[in-house]
DNA sequence: CGTTGCAGCGTTATGCTATAACGTGTAGAG
DNA sequence: CTCTACACGTTATAGCATAACGCTGCAACG
């Protein structure tokens, strides 16, 4: 199994832990989960996984989930050149899809230019299930 | 200086409390700031803010902002009628706006559609300043 | 009427998520 | 070399949320 895209080579120890960790997990991972996994490789303690994932997601190699408090790795090598991501999270398996709609951040920006608001980040999240789980439980 | 929306009758106790909380302040509550402020009307445990919070997010009085694990009054009467909600979050005043754009609802369950998901919920935060907060720091 | 079911309530205890504060080690720039 | 920046490791603490218990009040039903 490929993970997503090939990991930078710069990324510190733990940074690669925790990025290989979202890696090989189908569904989204807390801080706590990862923590969990990486126990035999060291680490000890929550800050050093919330410290790795802060860099991950500032540069895009993994994402935040707002509505679960938890994180993916970011399934496509140049999402992060897009602005605005939305995810779908399958509340059964935990599969999460990640797609970009330029019409829909055309909307959100006309949004903010017409009220003056100026926008630092933008999260979109989809709770519901995914086709395979729909079809799983019919 | 007049609620958002009359508030309904047949709010129990605990959830008149809450909602009128949340209609006075001008910034999102999280539920351990609502308990702080209902200190003096006798509650006393987490459990009845999030027990009353449950309810009047059920009844769209309220919302959950999950990128801040905070609630605000819902500012429209209406706006449970409405699909899906956006929220424009200042992070300088702490103002929330919220509005309804049928453009991406469309998009969002045109996408749902073609993948086969089946959408429960949907969360979408912008995160920025608000004009006011731009112009006060030009 | 009695009783049954439901919804809300109050309390204690606990679990999960995230950050503060401190000091160490190391690599690159000047 | 020394200064700076950055990552690291550790301990402690703060902030968010729910489990589990038993009780109360009220409406529906026979
Ligand atoms: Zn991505
Ligand atoms: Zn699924
Ligand atoms: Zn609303
Ligand atoms: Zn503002």
């Amino acid at each position: 199994m490929a993970e997503p895209h090939d990991a930078p080579r710069d990324l510190t120890r733990n940074q690669g832990l925790v990025l290989g960790t979202l890696n090989r997990s189908s569904a989204p991972l807390s801080a706590y989960d990862i923590l969990d996994k990486l126990r035999e490789e060291g680490l000890r303690a929550p800050l050093q996984v919330y410290r790795a994932l802060d860099k991950l997601v500032e540069r895009g190699l993994a994402h935040r989930l707002e509505s679960l408090n938890a994180f993916v790795a970011c399934a496509d090598a140049h999402c992060h050149r897009k602005g605005l991501i939305a995810f779908a999270i399958c509340e059964r398996c935990g599969r999460v899809d990640e797609f970009a709609d330029e019409v829909i951040e055309e909307r959100l920006s006309g949004w903010a230019a017409n009220t003056g608001f100026k926008t630092e980040r933008t999260t979109m999240e989809i709770r519901g299930q995914c086709a395979e789980c729909l079809k799983a439980a019919a």
